[in-house]
DNA sequence: CCACCGCCTTGACGCTGGTCAAGGCAGCAC
DNA sequence: GTGCTGCCTTGACCAGCGTCAAGGCGGTGG
């Protein structure tokens, strides 16, 4: 394991050989389902730093698995303001939300060199109704998906907000089998402030305040969280434990 | 129709007669299909206000439909800060962000009398591999139910917050047949404070400056909106459009 | 009728965090 | 090296909104 967590690519490995099987779709599918899963799977060649996957509007054919690197997706509303929406790690899937409407309502974008495997979400469905384990899993999944964007509505002041951002990236790092303590924070402090609805200026501040604190170190992108237990209760774990 | 939208009651009607059924799990289901999900769910009689469906923590059996009147999810935190994760109307399920964990993370409490239908999870999921449209529409309802709860993270002043509730109920009430301008805030002015991460007076200030600048006029319980498209211009159109 | 209670409203005040502006610092081209 | 550019940091200032406290208003019970 590196020091830090640079995330590892499998590059062109079908599921039942690639490192994220655990944690994605392919959860619980036994050997020969898995084959099935893996025959409506596109695996696409990587995508440079600021590409996107899809554009909000665009209809409905697919959804995403981060095979690696990492993505975000952005919503743009009414007064053209960018709204990062989330940031989504190998393993996890995106663009469900375009299920119910049938078009995309984010754009799916890059952050850094990385990839994804597409799948068409009709055949998705088709091979759900066969495989009642692939089923358990999407809904699952989806359940995971609308938990994850309820915590988020709870945090209420920045530095919460913040530590729990930290947090539960955190514990997806760790899932992965990645430090829990040691994070790469790829993404510039003002995607996280937009993400978490704050101003950079305030996101800088306070990543000042938690060192001040000892609750973590951090430079430039590099992050090392000293006091775990400190973190979890200024955010009062909602996002998190 | 009645002026307001005080919330009509099925009572024990069937899935095929209850007129939720263009809004509930059954869209899209044959008639033959209908009574294979008839058969799994389970009509409550009726609660009294502040009576709990389930607790948090309580383990995961059943997902929820409204069948009549309100409930709301309230979940509460490390410091012991209740938090309103949701209002649902009839024909709206809730229960869904217990899949993931097999035990439900928040507390569903009835605002005035409601009633609800229970479908026991297991049951819903083997039905949902038998019948293709079932399946089809629990993923359209988990989708929607994601796309709700991250487009509410995207308001920010909490002008543009209450706005935006407002029109998403409006609009939630429209589908279900009723008048979209008239509305009956069954709940308190704390709750919808709560539940949009504010103070009560500020709800209350801005109930007063919405009046003044002639977007709705707002007397206990009742609402109306007089300038529809002035309150879609403040929200931003984030929840609503 | 009055008293009480819960809920909502209104006002005064102060803190948190947004905005604006300036300055540091690393990376890159020349 | 110098000068650019982009990102982050720091400081000063101000407003939006939370908090506290008081007062209104409607409903219910005596």
């Amino acid at each position: 394991m590196s020091a830090s967590n640079t995330v590892a690519s499998p590059s062109f490995l079908k599921c039942g050989q690639c490192s994220l099987g655990k944690l994605c779709l392919p959860v619980g599918l036994d050997p020969q389902d898995m084959v099935s899963l893996e025959n409506i799977i596109e695996q696409s060649s990587p995508y440079k730093e600021h590409e996107t996957v899809y554009q909000s509007e665009q209809s409905f054919e697919k959804i995403y698995a981060v095979k690696s690197g990492m993505f975000k997706t952005v919503v743009i509303d009414a007064n053209g303001n960018e709204h990062i929406v989330g940031f989504h790690l190998p393993g996890e899937l995106f663009g469900l939300d375009a299920i119910y409407p049938q078009k995309y309502i984010s754009t799916a974008v890059s952050l850094g060199t990385s990839s994804v495997c597409g799948i068409n979400y009709n055949d998705l469905e088709s091979l759900a109704a066969k495989l009642p384990s692939l089923q358990r899993q999407l809904f699952s999944l989806m359940s995971k998906e609308v938990q994850t964007s309820q915590s988020m509505t709870m945090e209420h002041a920045a530095d919460q907000k913040l530590a729990g951002f930290i947090l539960a990236l955190s514990s997806r790092y760790k899932q992965r089998g990645y430090s829990e303590t040691r994070i790469n924070l790829i993404m510039p402090r003002r995607d996280i402030a937009n993400h978490l609805n704050m101003a950079a200026e305030t996101v800088s501040r306070l990543f000042k305040r938690f060192q001040a604190e000892g609750l973590l170190e951090i430079k430039r992108t590099d992050l090392h969280i000293t006091n775990m237990e400190g973190l979890k209760e200024l955010a009062g774990c909602a996002s998190s434990c």
